[in-house]
Formats: C-alpha cells, sequence, structure tokens
DNA sequence: ACCTGAACACCGTTCAAGT
DNA sequence: ACCTGAACACCGTTCAAGT
C-alpha cells in the first residue's frame, strides 16, 4: 500500500492551510489533489473542523517534538533562541507560507469551536517551551515576568511572520527579528 | 435619502472583515444587513476584490488621518506611541475584532492583487508615521536603523493584537505590548 | 442610476448505495 | 472498512430585465 488516503490528506490540507488560510480550504481541490472524491474526505473527517482540529493537533505536536530535540542539542539560551526564530523563518522560505496556527488565529473569529481549541494549545506549546529557555538554571526568578516575555517573544515572531509575508522577502523576516535582537526583547 | 447604500455596504462588510476575515465575508449576508439583494451590491463593487480594496484604502486613510492628527495633539515620541499602541487596542475592545489589514495580511495567499496593493499600502502608511515619531528632531540619525525598529513596532503591535485575539482578552495585549515597552522595543 | 430574479459553477454536508 | 454519486443549501458572478 502506498502512503494513507488519511496521511495524504492531512499533508496536502496542511500545506494549503499555511498558503491560503483555514478558509479558502476545500473538500474538491484536497480530493482532487490525493485521487479520491470529496465525499471520501468526510469519511476520514466528518466535518471540516473536524480536519482543522486534527490538522492544528498535529502541527502542535510537530512543533512540540522538534522544540524538545532543540533543547538537547544546545545548551545555552543565545543557540536555543536563534534556533527558535530559525523554525519560524522555515515556512516563508517555503513558497512564502505562514505558520498555520498564526494564520489560523487571524481566522479566529470564523473557527470552529474544536479548531479554536487546538490553536490556542499551539501558543501554550510555544509559551512554556520559551519560559524554560529564559528561566535562569539556578537562583530565584520572577516566574510571572519570565511568562511575560515568552508570550511578548511569540507575539513578536508571529506578527514578523505576518509582515514579512505580505512582503513577499524572508530578509524583512530577518531583518525584524535582527531588530527584536538588539532592542532585547529577545536575549 | 438615508444612508447611502453603498456605505452601508463599507461600514457593514468593514466590521465582517474584522470580525471573521475577508475569505468568510460574503455578498449574500451583507446583502441581508443592508437590505437590497446580494446582486445589488455588485452594481457598487463589481467583483468582492473590489470590494475589499476598497475597504483597505479607505481603512488606510482613516488610520492616516487619525494618526496625522495624534501629531498635532502630542508633542513628545512617549505619548504618542502610547496614543499608537491605543489604538490597535481599540478593535479588540469592540467585540474582539482585528485590525482589518491584519487579517488580510494573514489571508494574503488567497488575496486578489488589487486588494494586497492596498494592504500593503497600510502598512507603508504605518511605518511611515513609526518614523516619524521615532525620527531625533535635531542632529544627525541612522536612517536605516529608524526604519527597521519602526517596522519592527508595527509587526510586534500586530502580533500582539493576533495572539491577544485568540486569548479572547484585551489585557494579554496590554501585557505583551508593556513587555515590548520594558524590553526597550517600543521607545 | 440603481436594483432584481434567475442561472451558472463553486462550496461543505448528508446519505443511500456500492465494493 | 473505505469509497462514491446525487442531492441540498450555500457562495461569487453574470446578465437580461425592470424602475
Amino acid at each position: 500500500m502506498s502512503t494513507d488516503t488519511k496521511e495524504s490528506i492531512m499533508s496536502t490540507a496542511r500545506l494549503a492551510v499555511q498558503a491560503r488560510g483555514y478558509n479558502a480550504l476545500s473538500f474538491r481541490e484536497i480530493a482532487k489533489e490525493v485521487g479520491v472524491k470529496s465525499a471520501s474526505i468526510h469519511y476520514h473527517f466528518p466535518t471540516k473542523g473536524d480536519l482543522g482540529a486534527a490538522l492544528a493537533q498535529r502541527y502542535t505536536a510537530d512543533l512540540t517534538a522538534y522544540l524538545d530535540r532543540l533543547l538537547t542539542q544546545f545548551d545555552d539560551r543565545k543557540s536555543r533562541l536563534a534556533s527558535y526564530t530559525d523554525l519560524f523563518r522555515l515556512p516563508l522560505l517555503k513558497e512564502n507560507r505562514m505558520c498555520m496556527c498564526g494564520i489560523m488565529a487571524a481566522e479566529y473569529g470564523d473557527l470552529p469551536t474544536e479548531v479554536r481549541v487546538e490553536v490556542d494549545k499551539f501558543t501554550d506549546a510555544n509559551v512554556r517551551w520559551l519560559i524554560e529557555v529564559l528561566s535562569p538554571r539556578r537562583g530565584s526568578s520572577d516566574a510571572a515576568a519570565i511568562k511575560q516575555r515568552a508570550l511578548a517573544i511569540f507575539a513578536a515572531i508571529e506578527g514578523a511572520q505576518l509582515i514579512a509575508r505580505g512582503r513577499g522577502d524572508v530578509a524583512v523576516y530577518d531583518a525584524i527579528v535582527a531588530t527584536y535582537r538588539t532592542a532585547g526583547l529577545i536575549s
């Protein structure tokens, strides 16, 4: 058996959402690319909300796995944060796509509840990881301040991606992130 | 004559986009609210792209007018920047909406060209104003660095709005912006 | 000048029917 | 277990027809 139909649907849909958004995602288009009829997709994902939620959930799982690997690869905060900002650079490089959950956050008002829940979990996963990276290894620390800083970094990175995307230029992302760094937001 | 039909379409559509995005915008829904048939909207705006472009253009014009008024009202950089961040707080307060061009930027990949052009102009208008505010009144200055800083502030604010929107809490926006400020990004 | 009804090809969804 | 065709109410768009 070649690739699973369900898997094929998910990977096709994920790229489509990153490129054009959740609302622009079409069952009939996915079906055409996967090589089935659109009604078949409903067998695997009863509603579009089910598909969206599954996509976001896996997106978060992939992110978490990647970020956790980074913790074992790099030991210092600087390298870890550099790898983090590099990660959000990737989709821009690949045909000017965006973070899937960033796009979905913008479409939040039109998102089914089950998708919203998963988008929120993506934010949580980012904040959790950033808190770990920002927390001092020894000595006391202001937990509330660190959590704020983590959320601010995540928001700033998502914003950088959003604006760079409109510009259609990775260099814009790089310049904005560099400015965050020299300004002292990311450090 | 009561309010113009065209005006009524635009104000209704603007709120709808800020709440649920450009892609979720429906001619038939607007028509119902305005009290005409959906075909009538095509008389004023031949395509959805025409409507989207008109919305973004006016949005930018309104922003520019507001920001220019701020320059006469406040003389110091601190007050001006505080008013700026307050401006992007407003849509969140009003039923958790977002900056219209911020939403559109996320949907960029599925946007007609004429809308993209106007969304880009919104970014330009923000950067232009921020450059003016950040530029020192006397003495030399690094123009390139100031432009970078302006773009970074705009991106960070859009990101803060995006994330706070997902949280459905203006307090999150406030906390993120406060962190930008203490980190030294906005000053 | 402004609006409408009807038709078109799209969309997600449902469901009875196939293997 | 997995897929399909046909129908449904939606969508933007077009256009001939109304005032």
